[in-house]
DNA sequence: ACGACATTTCGCTTGCTGGCAAAATGTCGC
DNA sequence: GCGACATTTTGCCAGCAAGCGAAATGTCGT
């Protein structure tokens, strides 16, 4: 029950819903999460560590850089079948595609390049 | 997606969760689920409304009793699928062994008898 | 070793959520 | 219609969650 309510409560919002989303086109640093979404990296930063502690995301360092993605095929029955269930839900919504467009661009652009555009805003 | 997190919030709660699994036996009274969780009227009124607004349960008056259960086949992919992951996921947690077996003596209380109950506690 | 930089942690504020008691609502039996 | 009673709505309080900025952490290039 304790997992399970670390799963709700990692999907009972929209930031993290998308993350998700957003993480079915491969890995993403966690600096281009936080300019698909125009948050503060510390907001970011957080949402990724509760989507990290209910097992729907992996993480990865390398370097200065935090990779995330979603799990493979070694994840819990509970977290494969919720993460099924919200693509299967959402994946064709509209803020779904709106994301993907936005992330295609940010996928052209160079990290570091993201991150420097973000110290100027 | 708005509808997707009503979901998700109302699955983001103990309470709420468990009187999803007990609803599996049929259909309950308001006044059932209250000596079931031991909780205010008010509070489990509250609970059962998020619930019914996210979909994941149908109302029934009949007099001056409620009573609350699954939908069936009419209700939206998303809830059937939502359901079936909760379903799958803790219908053999301990949680929900140890609340079958409170509940099959609420059962089998007259349903009046129960709220009287309740007054005198 | 030092400065630059990506990320995280901390401290704080604001808004939502769960709990109860009390009042309101609606229904039954008389 | 009235009193009893199941349920809901409302008002209130305590605790949690999301947001940000500032400080801390860890890593790279020089």
């Amino acid at each position: 029950m304790r997992e399970f309510l670390l799963l709700t409560r990692a999907l009972a919002d929209a930031t993290r819903v998308r993350v998700l989303l957003a993480l079915r086109r491969g890995e993403l640093c966690a600096c281009q999460i936080t300019e698909l979404f125009g948050l503060a990296p510390s907001t970011i930063s957080r949402h990724l560590n509760l989507l990290h502690q209910a097992g729907l995301v992996t993480s990865r360092k390398s370097g200065r850089w935090m990779y995330y993605a979603l799990p493979g095929r070694a994840a819990p029955v509970a977290v494969r079948e919720a993460l099924d269930w919200v693509f299967k839900t959402l994946g064709r919504s509209p803020a779904a595609a709106a994301d993907r467009r936005r992330l295609a661009r940010i996928r052209a652009t160079d990290p570091s390049e993201l991150c420097r555009k973000q110290l100027r805003a």
